[in-house]
DNA sequence: CATCGTACGGAACGCGAGTTCCGTTTCAAG
DNA sequence: CTTGAAACGGAACTCGCGTTCCGTACGATG
């Protein structure tokens, strides 16, 4: 009987780092159409490799969504700690959306993935860190009264999903997301028709747009 | 030698009919993810007779799209007419976000396809009658005079592939549109970063939107 | 250094897509 | 009604995906 050894062989613990880093530059690039053909080619590896590590497509995505949650909420606990609430408000939404630039997975996510059950810790604390803020924002008397955090959150995914999401060199999305911001301004705002989204039908509504997520998990 | 018949003969015209009528419902419904065995099931007929009216997938698509976006086309033309330029633009905006959230395909098409080569001519025709009302609007006093056509249409493509483009029974799309306007108007708008996308760069871009259509041609 | 078992890579599997082929059916002209 | 061509449906082909299998190689232990 022999014993179990506590951690793992240094190959694999190198080609773990290896998927994950490839991973994140080929879901970064392609979104969630990124192959595991691609990222095992990447690596410099089998495909086998990477099941040895993340039992299925989704579980690696969600390993990388993690991360890319974890700093949205981040940013926004820290915002809570800033003395103008708004400014701070759109520094968050103004890194976010770069960030979702940059990694289109982490865009897509926020439209598609928002109710993973692996990100779904982070997504509460950002959403209820989100909720301070605005609230703070309204206080103030900076950001309009009548819109919510969820508000926010499908402002963004919009955002991520605009084809001005791709102008990476022309970051045509910083006048997107600045065009968007003078619409959440107490200045100057008209009353909305409809309630918002609630953060249940959101999770719903997210959890069912486009398939590509969901289609892995059938089959 | 026979004589070339110039007319359809009698199934052909009416199942054409079919798979046009099946292909409208199942792409409204799921999209460009909607598959052929999926319209010809919806339309009572063989995978083939798919093939006899259009030669790829996105030929069929493409033979929907052209009717949307004339329609869209249409609306733009129409509002022109109208003694209120903004007001003319707002209605429009509501009925071409409402229309994106029926049919999923046109929404997507907006964010994916806007250079889908069947669908020039209309694009053309709208993008000039929407620079008309964009630019009456301005003069009019109502819209902020830094927008320009693409923008709105940056706009109507995000709104369409965010999460509340989904909501069709709490129309909640409706509200995201109103603090999207909201960020049109002249009244407090706060000077935008970044120039615009042309519409070179806009249609490059929504042309590797989303691979989903590419890939089609592809394989 | 020997050896045991973990981790490896690449081939193979099942699935569903878009597309094509082919034997059969159906329309319509004579 | 006959008959030839056009159109039919469904099986079959190819492709790429996610996933699994298996013979091989190599890192850790004594």
């Amino acid at each position: 009987m022999s014993t179990v050894p506590r951690t793992m062989r240094a190959d694999a613990a190198r080609n773990r780092e290896r998927v994950l880093a490839a991973a994140a530059a080929v879901f970064a690039e392609r979104g969630v159409d990124g192959s595991l053909p691609q990222v095992a080619a990447r690596a410099g590896v089998g495909v086998a490799t990477i099941y040895r590590s993340f039992p299925t497509k989704v579980d690696l995505i969600e390993a990388l969504l993690a991360d890319r949650f974890r700093a949205f909420a981040d940013r926004l606990t820290d915002a809570l700690g800033a003395n103008d609430p708004w400014e701070a408000l759109l520094d968050v939404l103004h890194a976010t959306a770069a960030a979702q630039v940059t990694d289109r997975v982490f865009g897509q996510v926020m439209s598609e993935a928002f109710s993973l059950p692996a990100v779904r810790a982070e997504r509460e604390r950002a959403l209820e860190a989100l909720q301070q803020l605005v609230a703070r924002a309204q206080a103030a008397g900076a950001m309009r009264g009548d819109v919510v955090a969820e508000d926010v959150i499908v402002l963004l995914s919009g955002l991520a999903a605009s084809p001005s999401a791709l102008d990476r060199r022309g970051r045509s999305w910083e006048r997107q997301l600045a065009l968007a911001v003078d619409g959440l301004r107490a200045q100057g705002a008209h009353p909305l028709p409809r309630p918002p989204l609630s953060r249940r039908r959101l999770e719903r509504l997210t959890a069912e747009l486009r398939g590509a997520l969901a289609s892995c998990r059938r089959g």
